[in-house]
DNA sequence: AAACTCCAGTAAACGACGTTCAATTAGACC
DNA sequence: GGTCTAATTGAACGTCGTTTACTGGAGTTT
């Protein structure tokens, strides 16, 4: 069994998220447990617990860099003047990334913390800073109407896209419809913007 | 412990059904196992094993009792001749329900079944039956669309929402916007009914 | 260099989980 | 009453997250 002498505190910590990572990113959360994880670094279960408040813990670190992952994505997302087609490059960059990392993102949202168990503040903010980007491109489409109705149609997309996304990673878009996750992306990205477009307040 | 004199065959098939869809309402699906629904009928969680092939089994018989209520609760929404109208109706109708058995629409999504077990396929058909009536709306709104576009519209609306609802049940669309969901439903309907209203193909 | 303190890490345990199975036992039939 | 069958049990297996008493090596003090 490794030793103290291995690893500092701050590389075992490193070690264990790392690790985590990989495992989640490999096998899906599912098989993930704090065993498995343990074997993977050669440590014992009750190691974790010293380093960590627990399980819960750890994913949610890993859940982190997910999302910094995906905020990445959509800064890499391919630029377009026209903030019709800036929004569905955004949906291919949200769809890309997602594809990459098809068992992260299922952590994101599969992980079962316990109960009462808050979500932590900075998954609010890294989630509300993407929805700014996509608020702006709703607003390039009519700038006539107020900010508060351009972030609220930003959240209305992210959510809808990211459900039907969700449903479909975990298999369940086919109890709905039988249709290709990117041309039902696409189309969602249209309609909203359709319905943008036609707004009346 | 119950004897067999006490419940015939059948009996104990529908108690245990029933018990779990009790429990499952009262505790929600994290709370359910197969001890805590032996405990509740006075048998064993081993006899649950010779009426039924595992928990799954157990699950997916309430689940099904879950779907066939919503199809009621759509059967039975406020009816209108403006088919604008009726879709907002239905999702009143949706919103009700769900409401009313948080617990039970819960588990129809969030219960993990094994790996590769396949969806029960009058899953699939309880679930296009609702969205038939739904797509029978759109066709009303614009007749000159062909099915197809209708039927597509109602996935993606049916999709959306149950998606919305999803989150805000699972405690979790907070993470994404800080709204009351019956707005953000009947927000979404207006969205997907403008959207549909103006369709050029 | 020996003694001492401290704490990272271990192994074992706890109480849960889904599931299986040999043994028992109650009811049905002859 | 005896025999057969099938329902039911209780213990067991291997899993899980988590806690805990103990150990032994590293760093510090004498």
């Amino acid at each position: 069994m490794a030793r103290r002498a291995d690893h500092s505190k701050e590389e075992l910590a490193s070690l264990v998220v790392n690790t985590a990572e990989e495992l989640i990113a490999e096998e899906g959360i599912d098989a993930f447990s704090a065993r498995s994880l343990s074997r993977a670094i050669g440590y014992t279960a009750g190691t974790l617990y010293h380093h960590f408040k627990d399980l819960d813990d750890i994913v949610t670190q890993v859940n982190t860099r997910t999302l910094v992952g995906l905020a990445r994505a959509f800064a890499e997302a391919t630029p377009s003047a026209d903030p019709r087609q800036m929004l569905h490059n955004y949906a291919d960059a949200f769809l890309g990334y997602i594809t990459l990392k098809r068992n992260l993102w299922n952590a994101l949202f599969e992980f079962r913390r316990k109960p009462d168990q808050p979500v932590p503040p900075w998954y609010i903010e890294a989630i509300a800073s993407l929805i700014r980007i996509i608020a702006q491109c709703f607003s390039d489409i009519r700038p006539d109407l107020d900010e508060k109705t351009a972030r609220q149609s930003g959240q209305l997309v992210f959510a809808s896209i990211h459900s039907v996304v969700s449903l479909d990673s975990s298999g369940r878009l086919s109890l709905i419809m039988d249709r290709d996750i990117t041309k039902v992306v696409h189309e969602l990205v249209d309609m909203h913007i359709l319905a943008y477009t036609h707004r009346t307040k």
